[in-house]
RNA sequence: GGGCGAUUAGCUCAGUUGGUUAGAGCGCUACGUUGACAUCGUAGAGGUCACAGAUUCGAAUUCUGUAUCGCCCA
């Protein structure tokens, strides 16, 4: 057999997939036999290829599917794709801009949504096709997409259901509103800036003010511009009580504060004590004014606003009073509302100032800005212009500002689905873990805020309601009655809901539960029209864990399979995402829709930053799949993904020259080309956009951390050549372990041990933990010491059987371990060992099956686990470190034989007698002595087992550097000493000794007694080289 | 402003209920390639566990505060 000693995962991986695909490996059917396990994709959107985060996320599902799967569950990982409503429309129509010079009104609504499935189209082949390489086991043939026709069902019934149970309203709100994109924007999706800004102040003057009373107000704002929509003027109802509250609020800090603060807060009471005599008196008699119904002049516009009393007003701060603009500014809606104030919205939706702004329309905000500023200051009402630092909202999608915007909207009232959800989780009905992150979401839903769903895009779930509004009471009754009628008995395909809006006008508006029902013709023969708004996308994700199983149809599939068993995503999405998942499933199904989440780490590069294409330090794990390989990718994520933090994973550009890593820098990973320090070969990057610039080949970004793990594929890929290339003669036996050799016995209770461990670590989702337990079991245990004991072993014609079998048997187990992780690698090797070992285990060989994927997950043996074998083991493993140290020290070639002698307890013999051959091939020793009487030699090396109660003694006769030997020496006897003091002093420590409990201060005074006879000893070696160099 | 988290070797990270000399990988130093593997082996150097207090016989670990960084919410 010929096994080359690279992995070559290019060529394998390929056709791994292929026989996998094949055999049908992933693909879940209702089977009433198994128990069913299955997770849904937290389903990538198909604005862009997916990066190293989507990488670890699924990585993280893989694993646990396939452990799963080999457990014997009927294991389903459903695939999809998410259409990103906003974030795909806005790729979609900036490209229009940029190649064509088109908008979207240009293209019209069905052309764009075609461009729109077409970019679709191309980036979801483009994502399935990176997580089938990444190995992601999902069942294809069942894939979905948010948009497809049976995610559309699902969205219109539950609609419809939410809309009978009259939880979805329509409501006039201020929005977050991208003037850019013409659409509201969620919360979630606008991100604060903070930016230069001035505080501009104003003044309004008083309409008839009274002898005494001032004849203007001041007023200060960030947005000069928003003055066109005033309309009032707040004074807060009760100035000196709001100024008492300030001050006994800083009286309380300073009473805690330290010095350089409390400084500070003094300041700030002066400055208090001061407003209170110059501006008080004057801010109770606008407060009175306000009262008395005094009315201000809004400048430019000329139009009358009253003077309120309103707390949204601080006394404490600026002139005391504040402009209102209800239609454009959050906290001024809410003034607006209570003061029960007209709201006067004076935006386009394309951002430019309407007609309400008089003079003003057609400006941009920026220009109208500026000329408000310019007209004030003529007619001498500007006053004071400060430099400020202030929040700029910018919308996340077209990183345009965002403007408040009064609009109307539908909302999902959350009340009672947010109260549900709640529950689940707080009753551990759905347990998340961290467990931290209950909090966020628990407080998250607590607030019950309505959530708006109507979004001003076409891409999308188009909402299904007709509506015909301003309606005068007599023709509403009239309608009315026809709509009743047309739904006349179909009330369970068709309903209907009448709002009266504040000016005493109605509408009316019909859902219907059904796409393209004849109903819709009837109801627009009637002048009802179909609102041009889609759904908020995260509606249709919030429905992902039931329909894509096929709800509201019955199907098998939910039957068996639902609810799911565990989610696994990010922690940006618990709100958005996971806490609507819960809501709906139960309000759809009355059930779960998973028993647990995880929520994973996210990676970060060098820097610290998140990874993005827009920031150009975005890794596609193509590239490191392309690099590293598969298997590396995976092992790389898993080992990483801890429970605690982040992860900073620092990039580099691969150059295509000559492979030379390049460190990526806030510099270099924006520019076009680099050219390689090494080589001088100069490559392109994402941004190259010129001809000259693109002639380059590519650089590929990716990270040196997946090196670690390639090197760990390639180490498991060579233990395994030297497994097979040893079986050649093999014949499959049945193993009698009682009788076998330490470290045999020793190799089944680690790997018992390990079993144990992995398999509730990847259940607890400790993937970084398990990655780490296999690397080392792997690595330190089976290659260093179990392979090389195996060797001699191997060229014993009595024991290669045995051997054969129990070697054959752990790397059996190793790959099936392995496999979630590393499934190209292990399966590769599965089929080579089939051929050498068709039938094979312990304690009695059976046949393992085609697939390691779809092999028996390892059970953890707990007869073959033995602490005493394992401890015995490990006095091996510590006597042959002392030999390779002693050798290391004094600079022994490694192909040149030591004698050694080993001086141990009648118990330690009887452990070690059967394996000194095995020292010669760890250690490069011959022992000649072993046991209670085993002597020092006359130029001897000694090392002080202490804790084992064992001297190893290395005869240095043909090696002997004295210098060497006597600086070793010197070095040891330093650290002993030291560590002395340090127990000696503890010691003394009566306290310590009369309250620590007893067996750790005997522990303590065990180990020093140890100590002292350690220096003891080692003080007469080195009196004895000093006499002999002497000598 | 509120909440959550982080700070441990040059870099990236582990570190169980407080208890021997705080670990790993990469990087670094020295030595070593005819048989599984140089994507390797053996050994070594490298740490005031962010800072200041408190609790305790004993703190990387528990508590309080400070600083810095990140995320979420307002």
């Amino acid at each position: 057999m010929t096994i080359p000693n690279r992995f070559d995962h290019a060529d394998a991986a390929a056709k791994i997939l292929k026989i996998w695909d094949d055999a049908q490996c992933a693909h879940a059917t209702v089977n009433p036999d198994r128990e069913p396990f299955m997770i849904v994709i937290p389903p990538p959107n198909v604005t862009g290829a997916l990066h190293l985060g989507h990488g670890l996320n699924n990585t993280l599902q893989d694993i646990v599917i396939r452990m799963k799967r080999m457990q014997g569950f009927e294991t389903l990982w459903m695939p999809g794709t998410d259409h990103a409503g906003i974030a795909t429309q806005a790729v979609v129509e900036r490209r229009l801009v940029e190649q064509e010079n088109k908008t979207r009104h240009d293209l019209g609504r069905e052309a764009l949504v075609q461009r729109i499935w077409a970019w679709k189209d191309q980036y979801e082949k483009r994502i399935l096709n990176q997580l089938k390489r990444m190995g992601a086991s999902c069942d294809w043939q069942r894939t979905r997409f948010t948009l497809d026709d049976q995610c559309a069902k699902a969205v219109r019934v539950t609609f419809f259901d939410l809309f009978t149970k009259q939880l979805i309203y329509r409501g006039k709100r201020l929005v977050n509103w991208d003037s850019h994109l013409e659409t509201a924007v969620s919360n979630d999706e606008v991100n604060n800036v903070k930016k230069k800004g001035h505080f501009w102040h104003f003044y309004y003057p008083v309409i008839d003010p009274k002898p005494g009373e001032p004849n203007r107000v001041e007023i200060a704002t960030t947005r000069p511009e928003t003055m066109l929509g005033d309309t009032a003027v707040a004074v807060h109802p009760n100035p000196e009580s709001a100024l008492d509250k300030v001050e006994k609020e800083l009286q309380a800090k300073l009473a805690e504060a330290n010095e350089k603060e409390s400084a500070e807060i003094k300041t700030q009471l002066e400055q208090l004590a001061e407003r209170r005599k110059t501006m008080l008196p004057q801010l109770i008699q606008l407060r009175d004014m306000a009262a008395d119904g005094r009315k201000l002049m809004l400048p430019l516009m000329n139009r009358e606003i009253p003077l309120v009393a309103d707390r949204w007003a601080k006394p404490e701060l600026g002139s005391g009073c504040v402009k209102i603009t209800p239609a454009h500014d959050p906290n001024d809606y809410e003034v607006g509302m209570r003061a029960d104030l007209p709201m006067i919205n004076i935006m386009n939706p394309n951002g430019t100032i309407n007609a309400e702004g008089g003079a003003y329309a057609g400006m941009t905000m920026k220009e109208a800005r500026k000329k408000v500023v310019a007209d004030l200051d003529e007619l001498e009402l500007l006053g004071d212009v400060e430099d400020r630092e202030v929040d700029l909202p910018i919308s996340d999608r077209s990183k345009f500002p965002i403007e408040p915007y009064l609009a109307d909207q539908w909302f999902v009232k959350m009340d009672t689905l947010a109260q549900s959800a709640i529950d689940l989780v707080a009753d551990e009905e759905v347990k998340i873990f961290p467990e931290r992150y209950r909090k966020g979401y628990l407080d998250w839903l607590g607030e019950k805020r309505d959530w708006p769903v109507s979004r001003q895009l076409w891409w999308g779930h188009q909402i299904p309601i007709w509506s015909v509004s301003r309606l005068d009471a007599a023709t509403k009754d009239e309608l009315e009655s026809k709509v009743v009628a047309i739904i006349g008995q179909a009330n369970d395909m068709a309903s209907y809901r009448v709002d009266e809006s504040d000016d005493g006008l109605f509408g009316i508006f019909v859902c219907l539960r059904t796409e393209d029902d004849p109903l819709e013709k009837d109801f627009e023969e009637l002048g009802f029209q179909r609102d041009p708004d889609v759904l908020d996308t995260w509606f249709s994700s919030a429905l992902w864990p039931h329909s894509t199983l096929g709800w509201p149809d019955a199907s098998a599939e939910l039957e068996y399979f639902y609810p799911t068993a565990t989610l696994i995503t990010s922690r940006d999405i618990i709100t958005l995402w996971v806490a609507r998942m819960v809501l709906m499933s139960w309000n759809n199904l009355g059930k779960i829709p998973f028993r647990e989440v995880f929520i994973h780490p996210k990676i970060l590069d060098g820097l610290g930053e998140t990874m993005s294409k827009s920031k150009g330090n975005g890794v596609d794990p193509i590239d490191v799949i392309d690099k590293f390989g598969p298997d590396a990718l995976r092992f790389g994520l898993a080992r990483i993904a801890t429970d605690t933090q982040d992860v900073r994973m620092p990039v580099q550009y691969e150059c295509p020259a000559c492979e030379k890593l390049i460190d990526q820098t806030k510099k270099n990973r924006s520019v076009p080309t680099v050219q390689c320090p090494a080589c001088k070969a100069v490559f392109s990057t994402q941004w190259a956009e010129s001809e000259a610039d693109k002639a380059h080949p590519r650089g590929a970004v990716v990270s040196e951390r997946f090196e670690t793990a390639r090197n760990f594929v390639n180490k498991l890929w060579n233990a395994a050549r030297f497994v097979l290339m040893n079986l050649e003669d093999y014949q499959p036996q049945s193993v009698d372990v009682d009788t076998l050799p330490l470290e045999d016995r020793w190799l089944l209770s680690r790997l018992s041990t390990v079993t144990r461990e992995v398999t509730e670590g990847i259940e607890s989702y400790k993937y970084a933990e398990c990655s780490r337990i296999l690397y080392d079991f792997a690595w330190d245990e089976f290659c260093s010491f179990y392979v090389e004991i195996a060797k001699p072993r191997l060229n014993d014609e009595k024991l290669r059987g045995t051997t054969q079998a129990v070697m054959a048997h752990g790397l059996d187990q190793l790959l099936r371990l392995l496999h979630p992780t590393m499934p190209f690698v292990t399966e590769s090797i599965w089929a080579f060992l089939n051929d050498a070992a068709a039938s094979r285990g312990v304690p009695a060989p059976t046949d393992p099956g085609p697939f390691v994927m779809k092999a028996a997950w390892p059970i953890a043996n707990a007869q073959h686990n033995d602490e005493a074998i394992e401890h015995q083991f490990s006095e091996f493993q510590e006597v042959v470190g002392a030999i390779r140290k002693i050798r290391a020290s004094q600079s022994i070639p490694p192909r040149e034989t030591v004698p050694v002698a080993i001086r141990c307890s009648e118990a330690s013999l009887a452990l070690l007698q059967p394996m000194t051959t095995y020292f010669g091939q760890l250690a490069g020793a011959d022992i000649t002595a072993i046991g209670p009487d085993a002597k020092p030699f006359e130029t001897d090396a000694p090392l002080a087992l202490t804790s084992l109660d064992i001297d190893v003694h290395v005869d240095l006769e043909k090696f002997i550097d004295v210098e060497a030997e006597l600086a070793r020496l010197q070095k040891l006897q330093g650290q002993l000493e030291k560590q002395i003091t340090g127990k000696q002093q503890k010691l003394s420590n009566e306290s310590f000794v009369a309250r620590a409990p007893e067996d750790v201060v005997a522990r303590e005074r065990e180990s020093l007694d140890e100590l002292v006879r350690q220096l003891q000893s080692v003080g007469g070696d080195l009196e004895r080289l000093e006499s002999k160099t002497k000598s």
